[in-house]
DNA sequence: TGTCGACATGTCTATTCTGACATATGGTAG
DNA sequence: CTACCATATGTCAGAATAGACATGTCGACA
């Protein structure tokens, strides 16, 4: 994990209750981050890639602009259906799904 | 979709609001149960596989049977959230939930 | 300078999801 | 049959997350 995401993951308040100190992270736990990380840039990469605002994403989900900002900024308070939805609704299908998931910690 | 599986979505209650006859998904709300689908059908197959119990699991995970057996049975109640912990709980890779996930809809 | 569009951030309340528990079913061994 | 184990199903109080709204920052443009 480069310190961008470091800072992200830390401002975002992902500390967990099992594991008490600073990057005590079980693997578990780091896996979960780094997978929702891939998928928060991924979401960012292809609503930019569409030429889609934040609010017009919101639209087409059902959702607000101030919810779309948290997913891209890979907010805690943001689930993985969401983040998911969020990408479906932007026409990504199973396969590129899999392709962003399995993005996750390459750039460990 | 097959008929097994079509029945699992019904008797889940898995009919969603936008849409008010059966089977009037929206294609978006067909491909997150796919995802959900392949992602409780690769549980249930690295479960057994590595031929641990829902009750062990369930205590790895830091949840309950019942919650296992729900998320196997693609029960609506349960998130993307759980299913993914679920798989990590069982050693699974990023890459996995990759294959796994890429697998939704193929067998439509 | 003022205003406009796009995005970020914080905080509400309502909805959804969670673990826990009770209880039922089905199979297998004694 | 009884006892046990694994799994299924329903319910509920409490925890987590949702959309909504207010408000702030930043850059572009006139």
């Amino acid at each position: 994990m480069d310190k961008a995401k470091r800072a992200r993951v830390v401002r975002g308040g992902w500390r967990v209750g099992t594991a008490d100190e600073f990057l005590g992270l079980t693997p578990e736990e780091a896996a979960l981050i780094e997978v929702k990380l891939a998928l928060s840039e991924g979401l960012r990469a292809r609503r930019l890639a569409m030429s889609v605002s934040q609010v017009e994403l919101a639209r087409r989900l059902g959702s607000s602009q101030s919810r779309v900002a948290k997913m891209e900024a890979a907010d805690p308070s943001v689930s993985m259906d969401l983040l998911v939805r969020a990408h479906l609704a932007l026409g990504a299908t199973a396969r590129d799904l899999a392709r962003t998931i399995g993005k996750a910690n390459r750039a460990a």
